[in-house]
DNA sequence: ATTCGAAATAAAAACGTTTTTATTTTTCTT
DNA sequence: AAGAAAAATAAAAACGTTTTTATTTCGAAT
């Protein structure tokens, strides 16, 4: 049998130098053409960018990566539960993910994706990127109120765009929820509609929107003149399950809540199952305002009011945020909170309707 | 005030000059040395890997990939919707993503992610990443029955491992979940259990795994000596939205189904949605059947049957064959399909309950 | 008409590897 | 002890760029 060919090559891929041979010019011209430098006479230029037309010229990335020292990586932190049985944490990536991925469509820059499992497996892989060069730039959320990757990459001067902000009072580039806002207008709503035993389903405190939200939430009861119930702030991770044991907990006590208000979706599906099993009913017995991170609330039963923010929007911010760090635009320039918007699809007024007895 | 200085660098990061110059050796002996050649004298090896650790050398990616026309990547394509309003689409793949990424940890490549929004697209990223050489392997999941990627890639002898199995008779290493089988065994379970009018909520059938489950569907009828009912397949994308939509479309029906079987989480969840507005319920209306993709339809009210294949090891697979696939491993070898497991938590026996009245 | 300076282009070096080829050193054979 | 073979190492080339430095060309000024 005759040996086999492996991937043959039709044309030998081109090259730079393809280019010179082509035209007749230097390596040097047809470099310094392809990249638009105005030293270049331009007749020259157009007829450099007509060969390169011609033979479907694409600049080899890891010469250019070797010369420049550059990556072309924009490199993404994502976090994953650490937990042996999966439970959704409500860690919604994808989303994010593709709205990177779309500011990155038509640039030179790819998207690494960096899988971490916790806060300090983030700051190892941080600083792995910044060490090897790994990436020109990097993503990353699970914003913690003091966190050490943004005080390293800070100091580091290292372009990145964080999805949160931290507690420090630093200069850099990020995107974020206004989260202190979103639970204010919650808890408002609810204190509003009759409530004042009002439940926070909350992350945990070492992470910095956390404590926006019990910011929010405490200015809302503040601003009510009434004292906000800090026993009724439950703090965990953002999964199923820890939703429903809040409830099950909290419907327990004495002076149980007649409100909730979720974390997000996950912890959500959490509070309904539970309501579910004790044989509370939403909007009968108990009130719920939620977030809603995949647009699924609407097929909870009863359907749940909730506020949106469409994720992909942060993402396409983020990574076009980072670009421009990593073209070297000033970080103070690069700050965007979004608003969430509210669906309302339950009354709210539960508290109401128990006056009225 | 005096120019600020960015980045000093301590040390010149060592590079294998650094270790020539150390030890003494040339730089083509240090380089094959590291690289564990034979030719190398052991006591040189010693020598220059004491070097190395001393100075904590680190092999410059872009000098390798340069040299070696590698690129170490492993792409994999991760789809999102391309709805504009986005629903719950998707969340399993960070579970993917986390697997993958854990079969690459401690060897040289990253994990780069290509998002694409539907099947042209993703012909398209692929064969982008062969052309331009973007990764030496490639991962990619939602094959179709006729996938032209697996197609291109396979003649192009370009290493790759697919999540799922196309319809044609080709060599290629993949990884998959057995849906022949677990559809036949829900639909069993669903026939003994006394329902005989089972609606199978599907994906498009241009989806290979589409065909998978209807043909367990169908046998599962003969085996029962009984014609399957084909019109009770519906087709759609997976969101909740399509599930939800099924349930009232098909309940409509003179002789609707008193049982259904669902393609994912996402679905399942709309089908509950939908039989939670037409007032009927779970288990002694209807009988649910679910694939459970994010482990939380336990939570749903009530509790429902789910068939569960952890998707991080899926994913763990899929890296650890695309490492041996880049390796050179034949592709014959490396083909897996798991077989979920049934969590029973519904009796599934309405049809037994109906039958007695 | 020379010379000068600017504009355009070319040449060469460099980025950090790996690999091929060449050279030196060692070991063995006789 | 000389020579050959084998082992170990060194030198050089190459991968495809960008960038610095050098050279050529050309028009303008004297």
């Amino acid at each position: 049998m005759a040996t086999e060919i492996h991937r043959a090559r039709r044309t030998p891929t081109p090259t730079i130098k393809t280019l010179a041979e082509m035209t007749g010019y230097s390596i040097a011209t047809i470099s310094k053409a392809l990249r638009e430098s105005p030293v270049v006479a331009p007749a020259t230029r157009d007829i450099i960018y007509k060969a390169a037309r011609e033979v479907g010229y694409q600049a080899n990335a890891r010469g250019m990566a070797l010369r420049t020292g550059k990556s072309f990586q924009a490199a993404v932190l994502m976090p994953v539960t650490a937990a042996r049985d999966y439970e959704w944490d409500g860690v919604e990536y994808t989303q994010t993910l593709s709205g990177i991925s779309q500011a990155l469509e038509g640039t030179d820059y790819r998207m690494s994706v960096h899988v971490i499992r916790d806060a300090a497996d983030g700051a190892e892989a941080a600083r792995r990127i910044v060490d090897q060069g790994l990436a020109d730039g990097l993503i990353f959320s699970g914003i913690l109120a003091e966190d050490p990757r943004i005080d390293l990459l800070v100091a580091e001067h290292f372009p990145f765009v964080s999805m949160g902000r931290c507690r420090k009072d630093l200069s850099y580039a990020h995107v974020d929820i206004d989260n202190e806002w979103a639970a204010h207008a919650a808890t408002v709503r609810l204190i509003a509609g009759g409530h004042r035993r009002i439940a926070l389903v909350n992350p945990e405190r070492r992470l910095s929107y956390a404590l926006d939200r019990i910011d929010g939430f405490v200015r809302a009861f503040r601003e009510a003149g009434l004292d906000a119930p800090m026993e009724l702030i439950a703090e965990g991770d953002l999964s199923t399950h820890f939703g429903r044991k809040t409830v099950i907990d909290f419907l327990q006590l004495d002076d149980a809540p007649t409100a909730f208000v979720c974390i997000n979706e996950s912890t959500t599906l959490g509070v309904l199952s539970g309501l579910g099993s004790l044989g509370r009913e939403v909007g009968v017995d108990v009130d719920v305002i939620a977030y809603d991170d995949i647009n699924v609330s609407a097929y909870f039963t009863p359907p749940i009011t909730t506020f949106y923010q469409p994720i992909e929007v942060l993402g396409r911010t983020l990574g076009q945020f980072l670009l421009r760090r990593i073209e070297g635009e000033d970080p103070g320039a690069l700050r965007q909170v979004f608003r969430p918007t509210l669906i309302a699809r339950q009354p709210d007024n539960l508290g109401g309707r128990l006056s009225q007895s």
